[in-house]
DNA sequence: TAATCATGTTGACAGTGTCAACAAACATAG
DNA sequence: CTATGTTTGTTGACACTGTCAACATGATTA
């Protein structure tokens, strides 16, 4: 029965990784994890400087998992072609939205302040350039300035429908009154052909 | 010396309003409103059943207000064409959530289950709605999925726009290693133009 | 072997949401 | 006008939270 644990930190990491999935950020707390690695309530503070820091290090890991998943999808199926690949990399952005709610809530919740924590403000700026790349490939000889432009509008795209989709109550409610539900069914259903339809937009 | 306070729920709610966009819901207490008020810190408990119907309540104001600017937004200046009057509307969605930056997160925070609220459920997509009128307008004959669809495009993009353009970070960080952050900066700083870039996408 | 440092522990503090039990103010029926 | 019941307050408590100071143990290094 050792006194020190070993690794804790790793095991405080992932442990809170489980726990913002599972509940929610805001549902999760210090002490219950560090009940949950047989540790005391105050052991993760020599390991984090605050709450803060460790949902820092669980933010971080979710962009660094949605950057790898981003890569993949737009360099994978070489075959494909880059408009191809360019609709799977949005596919996959938005699935991971959907599938990782609460983590991607956390990873845009204002409660951590990315200028404090510079690793985690580099992958996340590091997640959008994957978008840059594809981009760039997709729009051979584009100025700077419009590459940015179509960046900033196909990332807002593709993350305020993340937003609107994961809102259920949209088309349970909505179908009511207007049609808007259905076609947030339609949407959710086919998410390929929605952005396909943008991309002719 | 009156016993009963008299207008004690709104003034609680009221409170939570300012409290809620000055420091974020998040830091918000039941108690320190209550103390505000100079009542008891259960004393809320007789006109809110929990911390969260109280948010409910103040994220309920924040949609109204916000149906409200974007109705006006869309219908004030009756000289505008049908297209200025939507561009001026999504001037206006972008600023109320720049403006209101912790009223908007509560409004978009899953920390509030809006199935359980009924009327907060209401104005939200009341809210939606707005949009659906004016882009009818401007596309006069379009079917009903269209139309929706369309709702989808542009209220993912305002609504990631500002997600992104409240995010400093972006343009602190990411012009050292790109030029997204001048763009974003150039967005900010004229959003219309980027608004009728996008019309004409 | 002795001293230092990293990593644990216990105990405490102030703060939180919420509940049960009680009390004062108000409304209304007799 | 009194009696009764209902709203709306109160006090006190419970379990929980993040965090700190003081201490103890284990590992590392001189």
């Amino acid at each position: 029965m050792k006194y020190h644990h070993g690794n804790l930190k790793e095991e405080l990491i992932s442990s809170a990784c489980v726990v913002c999935e599972s509940d929610g950020h805001d549902r999760m707390s210090l002490r219950s994890i560090a009940k949950e690695a047989k540790v005391s309530q105050t052991a993760p503070y020599r390991h984090f400087k605050t709450k803060e820091s460790l949902l820092a290090e669980v933010s971080t890991r979710g962009f660094t998992e949605l950057k790898e998943i981003l890569h993949n999808a737009s360099t994978a199926k070489k075959t494909l072609s880059t408009k191809d690949r360019f609709l799977e990399m949005g596919q996959a952005y938005i699935e991971f939205g959907l599938s990782k709610r609460n983590t991607y809530d956390l990873m845009h919740s204002p409660v951590i302040d990315k200028t404090q924590f510079p690793e985690l403000l580099e992958i996340a700026t590091g997640t959008f350039e994957e978008l840059v790349h594809i981009l760039a490939e997709l729009n051979p000889g584009i100025s700077d300035k419009d590459l940015d432009l179509k960046c900033i509008h196909h990332w807002a795209l593709v993350h305020g429908l993340v937003g609107l989709l994961r809102n259920e109550s949209l088309d349970a409610e909505a179908s009511v009154n207007t049609n808007a539900g259905n076609a947030m069914g339609l949407v959710r259903n086919d998410i390929k052909s929605f952005l396909i339809s943008e991309l002719e937009y």
